[in-house]
DNA sequence: CTGAAACCCGACTATGTCTATCGGGAATCG
DNA sequence: CGATTCCCGATAGACATAGTCGGGTTTCAG
C-alpha cells in the first residue's frame, strides 16, 4: 500500500509550478533545484503531466513548464493517475475486475470501497490547497484523527 | 497504490477459516483448495498469522488451522499488517518522517489523510462482516458510490 | 512402534517494477 | 549561430514480489 515514488515528486513539482506568478513558466532543472528532485527522472515525470494535459510546455530559451489550468482546477487524483497509469488496486486488476466465487462479494465491495476512500481524498485536493498549504477541512480532519 | 497478492490471499484464506464451525480446524492445504491459491505460498502467508497471533495451528494428524480469535475479534486491517509488516505510505516511510521544507505540510498532511482514510476501511471491516458476504453499511455505501 | 498427516522454516529462483541516468535529437529565442 | 530547453528511447541497477523446493519436526491413529 504505496504511494510511488514518481507520484509524490510529480506532486511536490506541480506545486512549485502553482506557486509561479500567472504565465510564467519555469524549467524543468529549476523545478527540480527548489524542489531537491533528481533531474532527469523529474524531466520523465513532467513529461507524463503534459501528456495527460496537466502542464504546458515551451522549448528553446526562456521556455520551461507551466500548468495547463488554474492551481484550483487540477486535483492530486488527476496527477496520480497521470504518472502512475490507470489505477488497479489487487494485483494490477480493477476489484470490478476480479472474480470470486458467489458469496463473497464482500471481499470485492471491500477493496473497491478502500479504492473510492482513497480516490475520494486525492479527488478532494487540489494544487490551490496544496500551494496554499491549506487542506480543505475534511481532508485536514482526516489527518489529525488518531 | 496496490493490495499485495499476500494481503489478498490472506484476507481470502482467512475467510475461509471464519466459515468453520467453531474449534474445527482445515490444514493448509484444504484451505488453498477451497479458496483456490497456491499451496505452499499460502502456508508461509499463515505462518505470517500465526507469528500475529491470528490464527492457531495444530500439527500432526487431524491438525490443521483455525483462528484464534472470534471472527468479529479480526480486522482487515490486522490481517494486512500481519502480512505486509509495517506500513509505510510514501516510500517505505510513514507521512510522519518525512521532512518537507516549511509551508508545504498540507502535502504531509494529504499522504497522512489518504493513509488514514484507507486505514479505517480496513479497520471497520471484520472478517465475520466477509464470512457473512456483508460490509458495514457506511463501507458498503462507499462501495457502491461512483 | 510405525507411519502418515500436517505444520515449520530457511534457501532459492524467477520475474517484474521502480528509480534513476545517459546520450543524443529537435525546437526556440536572442 | 549558438545557447537553452524540452523530447524521447534505451538501459542499468536495486529491490520487492510471487512462488517453489526440500527437508525437518510434531502429532496422532492404529
Amino acid at each position: 500500500m504505496q504511494v510511488s515514488a514518481r507520484a509524490e515528486y510529480a506532486v511536490r513539482a506541480a506545486v512549485e509550478l502553482a506557486r509561479l506568478p500567472a504565465h510564467r513558466a519555469m524549467s524543468a532543472e529549476r523545478v527540480a533545484m527548489e524542489a531537491d528532485l533528481p533531474a532527469k527522472f523529474l524531466e520523465a515525470i513532467l513529461t507524463d503531466l503534459r501528456h495527460a494535459g496537466i502542464v504546458q510546455t515551451q522549448r528553446g530559451a526562456q521556455g520551461g513548464c507551466r500548468l495547463a489550468r488554474g492551481a484550483d482546477q487540477i486535483t492530486v487524483a488527476e496527477i496520480i493517475a497521470a504518472v502512475e497509469g490507470p489505477i488497479g488496486l489487487v494485483r494490477g486488476e480493477s476489484p470490478a475486475a476480479l472474480a470470486y466465487p458467489p458469496g463473497n462479494d464482500a471481499v470485492r465491495q471491500l477493496w473497491t470501497g478502500a479504492q473510492h476512500a482513497i480516490g475520494r481524498v486525492f479527488a478532494s485536493v487540489t494544487l490551490a490547497h496544496l500551494a496554499d498549504d491549506r487542506l480543505p477541512a475534511p481532508i485536514a480532519r482526516l489527518a489529525a484523527e488518531a
